[in-house]
DNA sequence: ATCGAACCTCCAAT
DNA sequence: AATTGGAGGTTCG
């Protein structure tokens, strides 16, 4: 086993973060060894298990890490990104001040761009237990394979792979009619007509464009890979949740206006860090509601 | 351009 | 105990 720590200069909310609904392949887990609660996961194809304490990030692999590994965490986790400005930045009223407030920390991720692709086309009238369900099928069934100390495991599958399992084998597990979709954008992937990777280097406005062209990407999906893995700040999913909560603190509720409208509106509003925004409004909307059952 | 259904599947709430 | 409705949307007509 190593370890290996990352020092912490800015608010970081671990938990809050990884759970958030944004990554899907997380699992709480009691390390034996240390006696401490991880989270085991995987950053570039490598399985770790990372744990957060009032200074650092720990990290525990089983294999050794250079700096290239550590920065990959880093670089995973936006450690780099400087909150402060952040939060002053999109600090504009009352509402997401608290927010921030509550959910100090909380922050995006910058996740691997096919990986997230498929993850959210497979989010699409879904719920979270079962987009977690979806994605740990399709890794189990079509990727691939490998064992290390923690025990046996299997990275997310590659277009290629996810190519050959075919539309009907992404049916039998469960993706319903998200199989043709995924099964779409895998054949594009390997005809190399689509290169998800390569638009991190590109424009917000032209990566959104080329996203869209992707079957089963609308959107709502085209704005989570944009945020979640390409690193466009800028981004603002338009889903439900996002939704009430414009509704109910934003916006004349009786208006009926298009979800494309509805972002471009608040991207105008709440501007360069628009994606923070709908980041703390969405976490902070939807546990509201977490409670309110709670109470129940 | 805009609008409402239909879509796979699971599961919680009638 | 069987049925219905909705889930972090997209596509099709």
């Amino acid at each position: 086993m190593n370890n290996y720590s990352i020092e912490i200069t800015q608010p970081y909310d671990l938990h809050q973060t990884l759970y958030s609904g944004q990554a899907f392949r997380w699992e709480y887990i009691e390390d034996t060894e240390s006696d401490q609660s991880w989270h085991q996961g995987f950053i570039k194809n490598r399985r770790l298990r990372i744990r957060q304490s009032e200074t650092h990030i720990h990290i525990k692999t089983t294999e050794k890490y250079t700096e290239t590994e550590i920065s990959d965490v880093i670089s995973y986790l936006r450690l780099d990104d400087n909150m402060e400005t952040i939060y002053a930045k999109i600090s504009n009223d009352k509402y997401i001040i608290s927010a921030i407030k509550k959910y100090q920390g909380l922050h995006i991720l910058r996740q691997d761009p096919w990986e997230t692709l498929i993850t959210f086309i497979c989010s699409s009238n879904n719920n979270i237990p079962r987009i977690r369900q979806l994605v740990n099928s399709m890794s189990l069934n079509f990727g691939q394979k490998g064992k290390d100390e923690f025990g046996v495991f299997n990275l997310f599958p590659s277009s290629f792979e996810l190519y050959d399992a075919g539309e009907q084998s992404l049916r039998d597990i469960g993706l319903g009619f998200r199989a043709k979709y995924v099964s779409a954008a895998a054949e594009l992937a390997v005809q190399k007509k689509i290169n998800v990777n390569e638009l991190i280097n590109k424009s917000y406005q032209y990566s959104l464009g080329e996203l869209i062209k992707i079957p089963g990407v609308g959107d709502k999906v085209a704005n989570c890979i944009l945020l979640f893995s390409l690193d466009k700040l800028e981004a603002f999913p338009v889903d439900v949740w996002i939704k009430r909560v414009l509704k109910e603190v934003y916006i004349n509720k009786k208006n009926k206006i298009p979800d494309t409208k509805i972002r471009s509106w608040a991207q105008e509003k709440f501007g360069p860090y628009s994606g923070y925004v709908n980041q703390y409004l969405f976490h902070n909307r939807r546990l509201f509601e977490k409670s309110i059952m709670k109470n129940l």
